[in-house]
DNA sequence: AAAAATGTGTCCTATATATGACACATGACT
DNA sequence: AGTCATGTGTCATATATAGGACACATTTTT
């Protein structure tokens, strides 16, 4: 969807200021895939991984787990099985909340969070 | 995951009390599907089929398509896609709202539904 | 009894998904 | 200058996904 390569390429290169460590080769080792794999993934030149190889990714760039699924155009399997026990309940919730703003959301989710219920 | 094709096969042989035309053929023509392949399907030889199959195929049944994607293991791309837009925001709501009763939940749609943000 | 409809077995296929292996040219470090 | 590391091109594969086509034996309907 919107580039999760060039993506990954930036957050990598950017680390590697810092710390010579985020080559493609070393990152690829220590997430346990191929250098050559992780140069196509950061070129676009395949499609985003799994959601196993993503998650492990994105733990190594320190970033968000859910946000880099979200930029592979995925959903975690997690809140996916969340989702499916309760279809009706959790389909009618999302669709709803579709176009309301963040802050109202997040309210909710206190609200949720601090037993109000 | 909860045996989809069985189910199907329920549906559509309670239906087919009522009404001669839920045959294995008539339904499969109707949605658009070869009678073999959803002869497999009810009898779970094959996966569940494809998000865009089970939803006409829901229809044809006159279920709910969330409820028979997630039996088929699945959520709606239409879901998933709000979701991967403000992929954090929505995380944090459905893993929160993971263990709340329905009750819970159904007062907070009909809170956002009401306007109350 | 003949015709029509039914469910299913068998075989086949096309595309997508998710990588691995290896080699090679270039560049960085000792 | 030589070693080592780097990024990437090429080729290959294994499994999953999503069905179609056709034939055949058995019911069901006329």
């Amino acid at each position: 969807m919107t580039h999760f390569g060039p993506t990954i390429r930036d957050i990598r290169e950017r680390l590697r200021r810092d710390d010579r460590s985020y080559s493609v080769r070393q990152v690829a080792r220590r997430v346990g895939i191929e250098p050559a794999y992780l140069s196509k993934i950061e070129r676009s030149e395949v499609a985003p991984p799994s959601e196993a190889t993503t998650v492990r990714l994105a733990q190594e760039l320190g970033e968000d787990p859910d946000v880099m699924l979200a930029l592979a155009g995925k959903v975690s399997a997690d809140l996916q099985a969340i989702i499916r026990k309760r279809p009706r309940l959790f389909a009618d919730l999302i669709r709803q909340l579709k176009e309301v703003p963040d802050e109202a959301v997040l309210r909710v989710v206190r609200e949720v969070r601090d037993g109000k219920w």
